[in-house]
This record gives structure tokens, sequence and C-alpha cells, in this order.
DNA sequence: GGCAATTAGTGTACAAAATACACTTTGCTA
DNA sequence: TAGCAAAGTGTATTTTGTACACTAATTGCC
């Protein structure tokens, strides 16, 4: 599996934040930022993209990728431009979550940002780091992030648990030819669980959603498993009134 | 019931639009509003409060009730001063639904807005009428909004529906006393659907989150119904780790 | 005062979905 | 070729959802 911990170039860059002062001091006016919570999936864990904060007061923490709006620039098409910027990729999973608007959040004066959920696979591209040092970072050891970015975090991850029980999101973050089992360790690593092996097979077969590639997985020390891909044709066709079905695969406690 | 189609003045007061027009105009910098969806439930229908459009190109059209984001103004607070200033109330249900950036969703320049969604009693409130004609609308005639509102309030609408199916926000609509049917009605004009009343009523009655207040409602033409009220502290008890607990009354074609 | 109209209140049988659980198969490796 | 490791498979039980019809309480009318 690719390795996700690139090491960066550890060049001090403070472009980002020169911008924002000049935008945020300049006037009484609020600034508006875009700040993506991109999230892979690599080695059966859930990780998250961070980047080495700009700001001295924050010079060890760790914060996510985000920039300010410009003026002429949908919010959607800034958070394409960050996420293209720092992964090259341009047809990914995004989504709007939530906009955090605290007053004093940003040490340099008032900004206000979207916070955007991104799921996107590792193996397809490589991370573009332009100046601070970039890294996946496993969730479970994300812990005191930059300015409010712990909460936005926090509240992006929270997201993804619940839509991934109601939509098939997660085959964004696998790669395009995966075993059932890549697909529950995807499940039981995003929702901090274990699922039963049987029903979850019986649940995600009777959702008729991947194909048989009739293909075998290569190179593992025990009996492959079985090769599929994500039916996306089956699953925009399944929808009602313009609005998809619900992949409807519920947390439950009896699931541990 | 509190009839709740109040006649406005007529006096046009465009200072909301002037002020707008400074703060986008005098810079290409991006201005932030907030917009509330408020809803209410009077006549066994779902309301919705809109407010005439102060911009002349709109100006047969209806709009949401919103304000510019004041420099030392967290969001929360925009939607709740906004709320306040109109219906007097304070402690009410009010949630961030989604933020709308698109680059030419405003005519008079960039403003970027942020869409909240809150649930009122309107027997709780008298409307508070400053300038333009004020009105509940039912939210089945609720058709081309001024700006993007339309947008606005459809996403709202559709948010309200899937959050209402998960958690009691319903409460927030009724009077502090209820009978069963009223909660009933609610639920049907929410998700504009029938559902079976003795099904109904053994679903809420399972989840245990309702007082019986031994009292029978007064002046029906027909058998009394019982009276009661909503255990907010069991609501809140029935908590694991800080999250609430789903309320988990979904919509079935077959409860038709 | 009694009867009609109207809605409240109640239980049960059936269907569907979720859950718990154990053995056989396959391919690799030592 | 034996043994290891994970893939693959089915069934019985419990829980939840759904469909459905009669009796009870009150008002208003005669």
């Amino acid at each position: 599996m690719n390795m996700s911990l690139i090491e960066s170039k550890e060049k001090k860059n403070i472009k980002t934040l020169s911008t924002i002062q000049s935008e945020v001091q300049s006037s009484n006016r609020i600034a508006l930022s875009v700040d993506c919570v991109i999230f892979g999936f690599d080695e059966n864990k859930l990780k998250v993209l961070l980047i080495r904060s700009d700001l001295k007061m924050y010079q060890h923490k760790w914060s996510l990728l985000g920039d300010i709006v410009a003026p002429n620039e949908d919010l959607n098409e800034a958070a394409y431009r960050i996420l293209k910027k720092r992964t090259g990729l341009n047809d990914v999973y995004l989504e709007q979550v939530h906009t955090f608007g605290a007053v004093k959040r940003h040490p340099v004066g008032r900004v206000v940002t979207v916070a955007y959920c991104s799921l996107i696979n590792i193996q397809h591209h490589k991370l573009n780091i332009l100046d601070n040092e970039l890294h996946w970072h496993d969730v479970k050891n994300v812990t005191e992030l930059a300015f409010d970015h712990q909460q936005i975090f926090d509240t992006c991850y929270q997201r993804l648990q619940k839509r991934i029980q109601e939509h098939p999101l997660g085959f964004n973050l696998l790669p395009k030819k995966f075993t059932l089992r890549d697909l529950q360790n995807l499940y039981e690593a995003i929702l901090d669980t274990k699922m039963d092996r049987r029903n979850f097979r019986k649940k995600i077969f009777t959702m008729d959603i991947l194909v048989d590639l009739d293909e075998i997985e290569q190179h593992v020390p025990h009996r492959p498993g079985k090769l599929y891909k994500f039916n996306f044709n089956k699953y925009e066709k399944n929808s009602v009134n313009g609005q998809k079905l619900v992949f409807e695969l519920k947390y439950h406690k009896t699931a541990f």
C-alpha cells in the first residue's frame, strides 16, 4: 500500500497568511474562507489530510487545508480549487458541512469559514506539497488542531459517520477493485466498531450495488477474496423523484 | 386559534437594502448575511414566515427574513437577533442548515448567506411587523421566492423533514399541552403523508417521552383527547456520550 | 332524554428486518 | 502435505413494522 506519510520541504511560505491579514485587517469587514476536511483510507485506517499551520502562535500544530474565497468564486469552486491544488484530483466527493463564524475564531481578524468534507482515494493521487509539511493523519490521533479546526474536524467526522450509514459514500475511499473484506474494514474504521461478517455481506448483496469482476485478490497468504466494483449506474437508477435511495447500513449496538 | 394572516403597514422601508448596498458595493469584498426559515404550525398546517422583498426587481415576491452579519457578531447571534426582532422569542429551536454562496445570487453584489432553520410556536408570540408585509404562509403554497430564497427554503424544508424523523423537534411547534392527534397532525403536515393512528400512538408511547397531564381537551364536538406535554428531561437523559438518542419515527410508504 | 355524528382509544395477527451464531472451502506456506 | 488464515455460506430467533375494526366518550340536534 501507498505509504501516506510524506515529508515536506519545511519551507515556511506565509503567502496564505499574509493574504488573510490583508483581507481582514484592511477594514472591519468579514473575510470568508473555505476549509476542507479531506478523508482517505489506507492500511485499514481512516486518515485525514493536514498541513502545518502557517501562524507562529500555532507553529507546532496541524490545521486543515483552506483558503480565502475569491470575490468572483463560488463556495464550491473554492473548495474544489483547494482539493485540486493539493491532491490533483478534480472529480471527487465533496460536501458542504457547516459554517463556523465565532467572532474570535481566527487570531488575525474576523474570518468566517465554510467547512467541506471530502472523500478521496489515497492510491489515485499524489500529494502536492507546495510549502508546509503535509501529512495523512490517522483520525484516531487527531487532537489539538490549530484555530477551531479541531471542532471543524469533529463536526465533519461525525457527519461522515452519519452519512456513510445512509448513502454509499464509502466507495469514494476505496480503489476501483476491492474485496468485501476491504469494504467491511472501511466501515469498521469509519464507525469505529466491529460488524458481523455474514450479516454485513448479506446486507451489501441485498442492496445489489456491487459488480462481481470475476477476479480474485493476489498475493495474500490465505484464501483470496473476490474482487468487486461499485455499480454507480445501479445506484443512480434506484433513485426516486430525483432523491437517491437511502443506503441504510445502520450502526447497532449489537453489531459490536 | 391565532390567525396567522397579519396585514402589514405597507410602508416601504429600504434600510436593510441600503445597508447591503453599502456593504457590498464599496469594495470587492464579500458580504455575509443570515437568512432564517422560520416554521410554525397553525390550523394543522405547516407555515413559514415570509416578508415582502425590499428590492424593486423582486417587489411582488416574498423572501426570507435575513440581515447582514455585524463585524463583531457570531453567526448564531445574528440568527437569534433576526428571530427576536420579528417574533420576540428568545429561547427557540434554531439550527444552521447550509451556506449559499453562488457569485450572482444577490443582485446588488456578492453576498454569501448562511441559512438557519427555526421552529417556533405560533401561539406563543406576536409578530413584530416593523416595515414590510409579514405573513405566515402555508408551505404548500410557497413558490417563486425572491433571490435564491426558494432554493434555501427547499433545502431547509427537506432538512426539517429528515430531522423530524430522527429527533423530537416537533414539540417546538406545538403548544405546551397537546393531544396525540395534534402531534400526529403535525407529523402528517410536515411529512405530507398520512399515518396509521394506532401505530403512531404505539410508537410515541414506546419512546416514553410524553407526560400524561391528566387533563382532556375542552370544547370539542366529540370525545375529547387526553392532554400531554413533552418530557424534555427524559429525552435529555436518554443521551449516550453527549449525543441524543435518535427518535426514529421513519416515514414509510405503507404508512400512507 | 335519546339518538346521530365524530373522534378517542385500544389489541392482535402477519410480514419484514435485524441479529446471533459455526462449519466448510480455498489458497498459501513451511 | 499439513496447518494456517481468511473467504464463503444458511438458519433460527428476536425485534420491529404494518394492517386492520370495534368500543367509548362527548357534543349537538331533535
